[in-house]
DNA sequence: CGCATATTGATACTCGGTATCATATGTGCT
DNA sequence: AGCACATATGATACCGAGTATCAATATGCG
């Protein structure tokens, strides 16, 4: 998956640097979600001098790719789902804070009566 | 509106102090939602001195009463709506960041579906 | 009225994220 | 392979939202 993410990086013709080889390595190993402060943490501990900057960098750049996308936890705080670029909708659990994928797409029916409605 | 607000708030067994009536009318005369921010603007503009801390605190007590709802904003950010203290959802335009109440509930048989999954 | 106690505001702090900028490093070309 | 140059990097400083602390103050009960 660190190579789907590099191809992707290339295709979007940016340059396929260390830090970024790096960082998409960490993004793999992780399971489900993550926040920029655990990849830092992650490069902090292996000692690869990864500046905070390039970390919130690169996330941009996959979350424009769409191989990662940014959701607002409920306590006001942020994660990072890696994800294939198609649609669905992710569910966070209020409690565990845990997600879930859903292509089932009965959100919209709800968004369209509302936007008639305004 | 302010009423509601100040009722509930002596329901709760809070004091009626003089910094929470001054916010309460601030809020009652915005339209829609707003940010901690505006209203700190709000109070800062009308030279009432009224801390930075007050106003989240004041914030907080209100969403514990259900008067006012917290939601995260597609960029990050937090606004609070004043709301009914009933069942609805609340639905963010992504484009023009405004409103709209739902009370249709067609979220919860997706997330049921989703919860069952898992 | 007077007192115990909840509340306040100033200040300093934390934390996620961004701007700046000199330096380092990929990459296309020869 | 070597070069040139744009792109990327990391250190540092900065920003804005929110929280902790704490002495001073105001509220509401008796």
């Amino acid at each position: 998956m660190a190579e789907e993410m590099l191809d992707a990086l290339d295709r979007a013709g940016v340059r396929l640097t260390g830090p970024r080889r790096k960082l998409a390595a960490l993004i793999e190993r992780r399971e489900g979600h993550f926040t920029a402060a655990d990849l830092l943490k992650d490069a902090g501990r292996r000692r690869m001098g990864i500046g905070r900057a390039t970390v919130f960098r690169l996330l941009e750049l996959l979350s424009e790719q769409g191989l990662v996308e940014r959701i607002d936890l409920p306590d006001g705080t942020h994660a990072y789902i890696p994800c294939e670029p198609t649609h669905h909708h992710h569910l966070v659990c209020l409690n565990c804070g845990a997600t879930t994928d859903v292509d089932d797409c009965g959100i919209e029916a709800v968004t369209r009566e509302a936007a008639r409605r305004s």
